[in-house]
DNA sequence: GGCGATTATATACAGTGTATATTTGACCGG
DNA sequence: CCGGTCAAATATACACTGTATATAATCGCC
C-alpha cells in the first residue's frame, strides 16, 4: 500500500479514501484485467469460443503475472467477471448443454487454465534454460533412485525433447472429449464415469 | 513462526536451529504430505494408476487445505515429490508414451488437480449452502444483464441442479481423450491440435 | 470569503520473518 | 566433581506489513 501510494506521490493512508481496504483494491484490479478475456458469444462454434476464451485468459495471466495467485485466493464477482461467466454459460447452453453441464464444462476448462498457468508461472527456470538446467542437475537425479526422471533429463540434455509442455495439449483433450460426449445420443451411459471422492 | 514455536513451548528464534528459514520449513512440510499421494506402479493399467493418483492427491489437498496455495507458490523438489514424478512418468513410458508425451500427460492431469482443487477450496460457500446462497443473491443477478447466470441461479434455487461440480468430470475427459489418442495408430495426425500461444 | 465535504497526513499498533548477540543446558574427559 | 565444548533456546532489535484513529489541508459551492 505504501509503495502504491508512493507511486502516486501520496501517503499510504490516503488510498483508504478511495478504497475500503487492500482486498477491495485487489478485487477492482482483478475486474479490470478480466476485461482482457475474450468472452464467448451465443452464436458460433462453442468449441472455438471456449478455445479462444481459454487462450486469451492464459495470455492475460502471462501479461499480468500477479493475477493467478490473487485470483485463486480471492473470489469477489465484479461485473466484468460476472459477464464473462454469463457469456460462457450462455454459449454452452445455447449449444445444447444443460445448465448443470455448462457449469461442469466451464469449471473443467477453468481448472485447466488456472492449474496450467500457475505451474507455468511458478516454474523456477525459463524454457530457454531447460537444457542447461537439466545438464546441471542431472548428477543429482540418481539413475538408480529415479530411473525415469534420469532418462527424461537425458532426453532434454540430448535435445530429443525440449522440455516444453503445451497448454493446448490438455485443452484440446478436454474440448475433443466434450465434442464426442455431446455427439452421442444416449448421454446417460456415455457420461464420463463419475467417481465418488 | 512465533505461533508454531509457541505450540512447542519455545520462542520463534529457536526454530532456526533446525531450519534455515520459513521456506525450508514449508518445503519439508510439503514433502511430508506428498507421501500421502498414491504413486503409480510401472505395471497395471495406466489410466487407473493416473486416476488413483489424481484422486489421492485431491483428497490430500482437502485434508491439508494449506497445501495447494503453498505448492503453487513454491516448488522445491524433495525426495518424496521426486519419487512421485518418477513413478508417474515411469508408469506412462512403460505403457507406450514417449518421455515428452509422459511429461505432457502428467502436466495436464496435475493442472486439472491443482486448478480444480484451488477453485474448490477458494469457493466462499459450502455446497450445503448453495441453494440458500443462490436464493439470497438472485435479486442481485439482473436477468437482463446476466440472463444465463440468472437462469442458472433459478435452477439451483428450484433444486433442478445442486450446483456441485464433479472433480471426475474433467479428469475422465482427459483420461478418455488420452486413451483414444493412444489407440490410434497414426499419432502424427491424431495429436490434439497444438496451437501457438 | 467562508462552510462543508472530500481528500491527505501524522502517528501509532499489532503482526510478520529473521539478523545478531547472549545465555542456558547437556554431555564428557580429567 | 570440575571446567570446557557445543548445540539449543533466548533476548533484543529491525524493517516491513495493513490499517485504526485523529488531525490537517484542500476543493467546490453559495
Amino acid at each position: 500500500m505504501r509503495r502504491l501510494a508512493g507511486a502516486f506521490g501520496v501517503t499510504a493512508m490516503s488510498l483508504y479514501n478511495h478504497v475500503a481496504n487492500k482486498n477491495e483494491l485487489i478485487d477492482l484490479m482483478l475486474n479490470q484485467v478480466a476485461a482482457e478475456i475474450e468472452i464467448p458469444s451465443v452464436d458460433g462454434q462453442w468449441q472455438e469460443m471456449m478455445r479462444r476464451r481459454a487462450h486469451s485468459m492464459r495470455r492475460m495471466f502471462l501479461r499480468h503475472r500477479w493475477v493467478p495467485p490473487l485470483l485463486i485466493s480471492q473470489i469477489t464477482l465484479g461485473q466484468v467477471i460476472l459477464r464473462d461467466i454469463d457469456a460462457t454459460v450462455g454459449c454452452l447452453v445455447t449449444n445444447g448443454f444443460s445448465y448443470a453441464e455448462a457449469d461442469w464444462v466451464r469449471n473443467a476448462i477453468d481448472s485447466h487454465v488456472y492449474g496450467y498457468t500457475l505451474q507455468e508461472l511458478n516454474f523456477p527456470v525459463e524454457p530457454s534454460a531447460y537444457r542447461d538446467a537439466a545438464a546441471t542437475y542431472l548428477p543429482e537425479i540418481s539413475s538408480s533412485d529415479y530411473p525415469f526422471m534420469h532418462a527424461a533429463a537425458l532426453q532434454i540434455v540430448s535435445g530429443a525433447y525440449d522440455g516444453v509442455t503445451d497448454f493446448s495439449f490438455g485443452l484440446e483433450l478436454l474440448l475433443e472429449g466434450l465434442e464426442n460426449w455431446q455427439h452421442q445420443t444416449n448421454r446417460q451411459t456415455s457420461v464420463p464415469r463419475p467417481r465418488s471422492g
